[in-house]
DNA sequence: TACGATACGGACCCGGGGTCCGCTTAACCC
DNA sequence: GGGTTAAGCGGACCCCGGGTCCGTATCGTA
């Protein structure tokens, strides 16, 4: 069986249809304007096609985010300093995050397209396991820390897609200062020498 | 001017509508499955009904949400120890995030719904901004911290209704794990000593 | 060049949010 | 109670967007 390869007009096809909808999710401002019929005209190509390619609206923005994530992730399970494996848990944690703020603030308009699915809320998305799972990794190797798991998630939560917008586009908050505002918090997270801090109430 | 009354029949049916949206939203798993149309059977008039009181669906999960929230609200402004002021701010932003995230557990349905209107993410909602606005000012009379917006931003998106959900529902989390990793994780935050952490990346 | 497999595309379907308007009925006045 | 008025009702209807289908065009191969 020698696996026929791919039709010519079917990858130059897939090409155009992931660079129209980069483009009109960039250009609109709320991600749910942008039709499929409307990809479709951009891209030159039938609607059936679409479908064909990817399945439905959510694979078309799971594809396209996928292939802008992947340098990222390369990054970090094979990179250099100090994303890469080999530096140290805190250190790494931080960079971490402020790889995630970075990528969420330069592809603000597919982020918020992957969570205005609604079809699955981010924790459904296959890529969010795999960030947790990794931050938690690095958690682990921290001193003292019980509630690894929760911290991750809180952690990633503060970083989520709808809230960096609003806080850039909404707040106008600049860059450099949400970066530092998050290494901050995270810092603080991270070095706190927290005992158990269970206060309980009734 | 004597400003008539409102007929009869109309509150009885706002009634009759928030009480079958509450119900059904509760029972069906995915918010989005429950239709206006089926809203409006179940409380046992028109469509037209519907949107005449509540504009639109988001409108009308809206309401319902709110007068769910208001005991909390009141608890909050002028309530006993230790939701209310007069509690030590520390203790209370522990009380206010753990109310918080008991409020989402007994009405995940609702708080995934208002989410699930896509419409707005949930920082266009009313709501927000106020819960936002309180915590922020009890994280303001702690000494010594600096990026209390922020904060106040994130420590809110760690217990966001799709996550806890999906702790809850998918993770098994028990709730009273969940409120002492919550309950952890707040004091980390709150009581860490951080200085300047802002280590820079290139 | 001929042929099979694959891809194309746009007419079509369907389900759900939101509208509209002729009819109903509660509130007010006597 | 009976008449008048306008607020309220409801469900047929519209619209729009995601997803399907299948006759036709095109590619890859021999």
């Amino acid at each position: 069986m020698p696996e026929r390869k791919p039709r010519a007009d079917a990858v130059r096809n897939r090409e155009a249809v992931l660079a129209a909808a980069d483009r009109l999710f960039a250009t609109c401002d709320r991600p749910e304007q942008v039709t499929m019929a409307d990809i479709a005209d951009a891209a030159g190509v039938g609607k059936g096609t679409l479908f064909r390619g990817f399945t439905d609206r959510t694979g078309l923005i799971h594809a396209l985010y996928e292939t802008r994530l992947e340098p990222i992730r390369q990054a970090i399970t094979d990179g250099p300093h100090p994303l890469g494996p080999g530096t140290p848990p805190l250190e790494r944690a931080l960079a971490l995050l402020d790889a995630i703020l970075c990528f969420k603030l330069d592809h603000r308009h597919l982020a918020l397209a992957l969570e205005a699915t609604g079809t699955d809320s981010p924790y459904g998305a296959t890529h969010y396991d795999w960030w947790h799972g990794t931050l938690r990794d690095v958690l682990a190797e921290l001193p003292g820390f019980t509630t690894v798991d929760f911290t991750a998630h809180a952690l990633l939560a503060a970083v989520r897609a709808d809230l960096i917008d609003h806080l850039t586009d909404h707040r106008h908050l600049p860059r450099e200062q949400l970066r530092t505002d998050l290494a901050e918090f995270t810092t603080r997270v991270l070095t706190s020498t927290a005992g158990p801090g269970t206060h309980s109430f009734a």
